[in-house]
DNA sequence: AGAAGGATTCTCT
DNA sequence: GAGAATCCTTCTT
């Protein structure tokens, strides 16, 4: 399947299939266990507000990137979905380190862990020019097997979004290889 | 030109 | 559980 009919479909179709896939770059191998799918008409998604110079590249042609800075320090990976014209994405949320550990350490401060976008992006060392680039041309994608359950829920950050958008459960993981979220948690008892 | 806020992470308590 | 870090993008005068 080529790049383009694996992305040119709908995203809540292309989000969980790309759990278990893995990204490589220099020689760095991710394998993604969490994402978040970002519609056409999502309240959630940055095209909402209207396209602007940042987000144009989730408009662009499907396969390619969308990395945009959160918070002024952490690089997000997005990988876009659906036809040319059509904004939506992916958001690549947490990874597991399967070659390049080294690398990936020096990146993340002596760390290792790549649960959290901003995590992401680190250990690959993006930037925001990458945005807009094609898929393997520097960072690539590779589809493996099944990779076992997968769970879903409301997607994670999104508070300014409407209800209906905030509630949906467009968050895809692998729980297997997910630790519970400290943020999650409720109160014991 | 100025202001507001963010698809987060880390540290400390 | 709370607060800081950090700066670009976008919207408003």
């Amino acid at each position: 399947m080529t790049l383009e009919a694996l992305f040119c479909r709908p995203t809540l179709e292309v989000a969980p299939a790309l759990l278990g896939a893995t990204l490589h770059k220099e020689d760095v191998v991710l394998r993604i266990v969490e994402v978040e799918a970002y519609l056409p008409g999502d309240s959630a998604a940055h095209a909402s507000k209207g396209r602007t110079p940042r987000n144009a590249p989730m408009w662009g042609p499907p396969g390619h990137l969308y990395v945009y800075l959160c918070y002024g320090l952490h690089q997000m990976l997005n990988l876009v979905t659906e036809p040319d014209g059509v904004p939506a994405a992916v958001l690549i949320r947490g990874a597991v380190v399967l070659a390049g550990h080294e690398t990936v350490q020096a990146r993340r401060g002596g760390r290792l862990d790549c649960i959290g976008p901003g995590k992401v992006g680190a250990a690959l060392g993006l930037d925001t020019t990458w945005s807009a680039r094609p898929l393997g041309e520097g960072l690539s994608i590779e589809l493996n097997g099944d990779p076992g359950p997968i769970a879903t829920s409301p997607r994670i950050g999104i508070d300014y979004a409407l209800p209906a958008d905030r509630l949906a459960p467009y968050r895809f993981f692998l729980p297997k290889a997910l630790p519970p979220r400290r943020d999650r948690r409720r109160r014991a008892g």
